[in-house]
Formats: structure tokens, sequence, C-alpha cells
DNA sequence: ATGAATGCAAACTTTTTGCAGGACT
DNA sequence: AGTCCTGCAAAAAGTTTGCATTCAT
């Protein structure tokens, strides 16, 4: 955890950037809720707790500064805010979320699958895959089974 | 043509919903733009041509429903904007994007590379796919070679 | 005439910006 | 002293809502 923000604080360093306490706030919640995709107004009540006097548009400006930086990756997941999710030790973020539109539950998968898609992409058409991307909607395993069970239920449709 | 708007006319009646001419004006921009992702105000915008009096707010709200219908897919792409896309006869919507970081250019790839993946989802999670969506970000051929012609000039970095 | 749909304007939400004051070097 | 950073408030930008009017049955 410290190692961590060690290491932001150097690569903002690196950039002459500084790592002010209202900037280490916002790291920490961020690592404390890695788990999570928190948007703005989320990350702005926690760090809040830990230093009441910061204001909104701070943690905007750090969140835009740390994605920049390539330290959190800015996220939409078309809820109408942007979210943001600390970016792994290997600077790719191999995520896949499955996303129920039942339930509205999201797993992630860290597994990647896309490798073999990525070289077909740099062969096939020139290009150079930095980051991706993939989410699917669909029924999850719970929402699954709850179908399932329901089906007497639903003789109407 | 023609036939695709009347077929969104019976989905829209089949709920009790009429095709006025506000709405056929949006749904005929939206298919005479197929291939891009046209946002709110782009849309508002060329149904303003044939339709000088429509409002904004009339164009959201038939994107809204239109949206409810499953006839176009409501997107986001991060840059702040919802975008709209007429759904593919199939109601599946396998669309990839590349999307460059450089020059911010946008390839879309129709291909569905993922069918392996979604079966292996459906078998490993027990996750049932109805759509998904996959973008890349990374450096397109073009800019690949610009940059790579250039190379002379960046000695500095 | 009844209910649905529209246009306009106002409201709301999320994010950005301007600016004066503070902190650190 | 100079520059970066902050908080606050105002402004933007995108979207939604309320309401009176219009339209089609």
């Amino acid at each position: 955890m410290e190692a961590r923000i060690e290491k932001v604080k150097q690569q903002l360093q690196s950039q002459g950037y500084k790592l002010t306490p209202q900037r280490e706030a916002t790291v920490r919640v961020l690592l404390e809720n890695e788990e999570d995709h928190l948007s703005a107004e989320d990350v702005f009540m926690l760090v809040k707790e830990k230093a009441p006097e910061i204001g909104l548009a701070t943690v905007y400006r750090t969140l835009e500064l740390l994605s920049e930086m390539h330290v959190v990756e800015k996220m939409n997941f078309g809820d109408g805010v942007a979210r943001y999710d600390l970016r792994t030790e290997s600077n790719k973020h191999h995520h896949h979320h499955l996303i129920c539109v039942q339930c509205g539950s999201m797993t992630e998968i860290m597994e990647d699958w896309l490798i073999p898609l990525e070289e077909r992409l740099e062969k096939e058409y020139g290009f150079s895959v930095l980051d991706h991307r993939l989410d699917f909607q669909g029924i999850c395993a719970k929402c699954n089974a709850a179908r399932a069970s329901e089906t007497k239920e639903e003789t109407d449709k």
C-alpha cells in the first residue's frame, strides 16, 4: 500500500507534479476501494472523511491528472457518470465486465482472453493496441437460475 | 429503407405508440447515418433540416423511446455524450471499435471475433451473453506510419 | 373530447473553469 | 518571488422535466 503511494508520488514528481495531501488522500481512497468503480462524487465523499476541507473540483482535477498519468482509468458504464479505476501494475487493464441486465450486478474477469485478437489486429489492420475494454451484457448465473424456477408463473408471455 | 421504417412503425404501434412525423424524421436520420454514432445533438441538427420545428427535448424523448424498444442502442464512448446506433436486424450488435489515441479516428470492424469467448462464458460462468462491446485503444496504421517517419525529429525524448 | 405527443423554457446533474488566496521551494 | 495547487463559486454542457398547446382519433 505505502509502496504504491510512493510509486504514484514518483510518477507525479517525474512530471513536475506534487503529491499533495489532497492527492494522496484521493489515491488512498482509490487503493482502499480497488474493487469498486467509484464515481467522482463517490471519491469525493470518501475523501471528505479523511480530508473534510477538500473541494469537489480538486477531486475532479486530481482524477483527471491521475488519468493522464495512467494511474487510474476513466470509464463509462452508460449511467451518466464517469467512474475511475486504479490501473494494475502491468499498466494494461485487462478487465472484462459481465453486466447483468436483470439484476445489474457486475462481475469482473481479470483473465485476458484477447491477446490473440490483438495480435490479429496488429497484423491485419496495422493497429497497435495500447488498451482495450470488453463488456458483456447478459443474464448472470443467479438470474438465469431464478428465471428457470419462475417459468411456471410466466405462462402469459 | 421504407421497409425498415414500416417495421419500426409496427413495433411502436404494438406497444401503443405512434410513429409521428417527428419520430419518423428521427428514424430516417438514423437510417441515413447508420455508419455513424450520432449524439442527440447531432441527430437534432440533422432532423432540423427535415423538420425545422422539432425541439431538442422531442429528439431526446424519441431516442429514449427507441432505445427502450431496442430499435436503437444507446452507447457511451467516454466523451461525455450519449451516442445512438440503429440496431442491426439480428438484434445483436457486434461492433468492434478501433479508437486511435493519437488522431481520435475510429474504425469499426463488423466481424465477430468473440463467439468463442461467449461460449466459454456460458460454460464457465453460466452467463448468457445478450450483447457485448469491445473497444481497442491504440495507434492506428496511419499514425503509426506518421510516427515512424518523424522519428528523426524526436531525438529529444 | 380524450389521451398521446410536442415545443418551449426551466430545472437538474455532472463536469469544467476563473480567480483569489495559500503552500512549498 | 515564483510556481503549483486549492477551495469556492460561477459557468458549461448534456439531459430531463413541467406545462400549456396541439394533434389524431
